[in-house]
DNA sequence: CTGAAAGCGCTTACAG
DNA sequence: CTGAAAGCGCTTACAG
């Protein structure tokens, strides 16, 4: 592998001379930074970022760590490719983690990013009281939140207005006509999963609906408990009309139950989603939904580490990013 | 920090002695050994693992690197989630990289792993003759290749039986009475839709009907692809009464293609998939698809690395794993 | 604007 | 068994 000797000896400068080059090139001559860029192009040179950490005033890799509950959630890889994307373009790393929400694997991720020396962690904090601390004092590196609000202060957040998603969804199904709308949702421990049934609530207050708790049904995110909260839902005496799923895995399971009792989308049933995955475009009625822009959040998210980075003393900021209604078939009067 | 040099200062030895002490215990003697253990413990020293790396012989990190073409694509992050519970199960942590199949993007994650000493990588080959190579020697260090075969020998490989999983998914069409039977799939430098292709024309072949190569188009593997490419094959004079589309994503853009035209699922047009994602249950028509082992595939090219650590002499290996046909309702004889 | 030199924290021959 | 010294590849004052 080339070293700076080597684009040293090729561009006929000293090897200062092309750290400079590299680092702050306003400082060198134009033809000087020429014929280095020509060298380091010729010879493929890559800094190594081993001896740089070694020397440089920060001693931290150039590595981001990202924890993910589950990859496999296109809301989930819409932020990895939003921090990803932002993090290559400073010329960092990505260290991935896919948690599970399990927490002996954070604390696993978290001990290996403090001994890669890692610039920050990017996380979505875990709801209980958990043992897991994120205090850069504790971990050896800043953390920047997202999706959900951690329980300490004094750090960099990422989330969406799910309070205002929520409300809007529910607006929209009571402006149809609704006034008994169920609502699916990830535990209430949650911060999201509280903030969506706040805006729910609200919806229903604003609109002198009378708010009806056992309309309002809980379970873990994923595409089973949609599906057998969303049956009970709607196998009640006094069914709702609509449905409000609180994710968009849990949507998936609200289609599935609406399908497997021969409910017709919009006639019979009207669905709103929160999150816009691809598919929702494809199902039999295509899905109104509460987007959230995953993209930008995990940009935002990578964005706020490197601010950290390049300066820890800030102030920590909270980001609120819109969430979206997007219109889309499946939702009408109830009984049209 | 505490560096080498504090604990030599506080065990009264040479800073030689100290990393000796760590490195190779048994040559140091058992006095001086324990008043630097104690130093250690009271300074709460630990080595630097840069500093470390940059001197000392391969003492490779304890990192997978992992290369994604696209993270969004529910093929691809199943994969993720194999490599990684496979790797976490062994103390591994991953580096993931959304190569968007860029070749500067794969560099510089090649790079940084190099950098940061990784102990292998795994990834999808490039497909034409990029001059990344692959080859241990020049990277420094070992890579198991999946989704598509390597262009160079040697190396572990992980891949499913394209040939058989296409002809399955053709033989389908041609047992119902398909004759004019379309071919969407990615461009045939990839392995993958080469190897696709084959089985397309195979089935035709054995049983007798002709190979008509206008209904074969290729494009990127992208959604929009797949919706010209079927729009154009669709509105062609003779056109076909069944679709392959040879993945997931242009899958979607084929079914798209379908209801811009009004053409019914199954009735006026049959279609089968590649790849088997959440979202093909839930479609007007669930989608017939040939499923590939994602998770399974990801855990086994974590385990021919693991192996290939622990033994870098071992004999290659090239691993095919099944697809299967799961047919669900998007298929019916022509004109039904 | 450029080069020579010191040094980051460590490992490893090489002497003693 | 131990220490002095060289050097990994780089950055950064310090001169010129």
């Amino acid at each position: 592998m080339a070293t700076l000797k080597d684009v040293a000896a090729r561009a006929n400068v000293s090897f200062s001379t092309v750290s400079r080059a590299i680092n702050e090139p306003g400082r060198v001559n134009a033809d000087t930074r020429a014929r280095v860029e020509e060298a380091i192009r010729h010879l493929r040179y890559t800094p190594h970022r081993a001896a740089r950490r070694l020397r440089g005033r920060s001693t931290h890799a150039q590595i981001f760590g990202l924890l993910i509950p589950d990859i496999e959630n296109p809301f989930y890889s819409g932020i990895v490719r939003g921090v990803e994307d932002r993090a290559y373009a400073e010329g960092y790393a990505v260290i991935l983690s896919n948690t599970n929400e399990d927490l002996d694997r954070e604390r696993f991720y978290l001990d290996v990013l403090r001994q890669e020396a890692a610039a920050g962690a990017i996380l979505p904090p875990l709801s209980d009281g958990s043992p897991v601390p994120y205090h850069p004092d504790a971990l050896g590196f800043p953390v920047v939140c997202f999706d959900r609000r951690p329980e300490i202060d004094g750090l960099d957040t990422v989330v969406v207005d799910n309070e205002q998603g929520a409300f809007d969804a529910v607006s929209h199904l009571i402006g149809l006509g609704h006034r008994r709308i169920g609502l699916v949702v990830a535990s209430l421990d949650l911060s999201t999963s509280r903030e969506r049934a706040d805006g729910y609530r609200r919806a229903l207050r604003e609109h002198d609906v009378p708010v009806a708790e056992e309309l309002v049904r809980t379970g873990e995110p994923r595409k089973e408990a949609g599906q057998t909260l969303s049956l009970d839902l709607l196998q009640s005496a006094d069914r709702p009309t609509a449905l409000f799923a609180g994710n968009n895995v849990m949507a998936m399971g609200a289609l599935t139950a609406a399908q497997a009792l021969g409910l017709r989308i919009p006639d019979d049933l009207s669905v709103v989603g929160f999150d816009d995955p691809p598919w929702v475009e494809l199902v039999t009625t295509p899905l109104t939904t509460v987007r959230q822009p995953a993209y930008e959040i995990g940009r935002t998210a990578a964005d706020l580490l490197l601010q950290r980075v390049a300066d820890p003393d800030r102030a920590s900021s909270v980001v609120v990013l819109p969430t979206t209604l997007v219109v889309r078939a499946s939702c009408a009067a109830p009984g049209a």
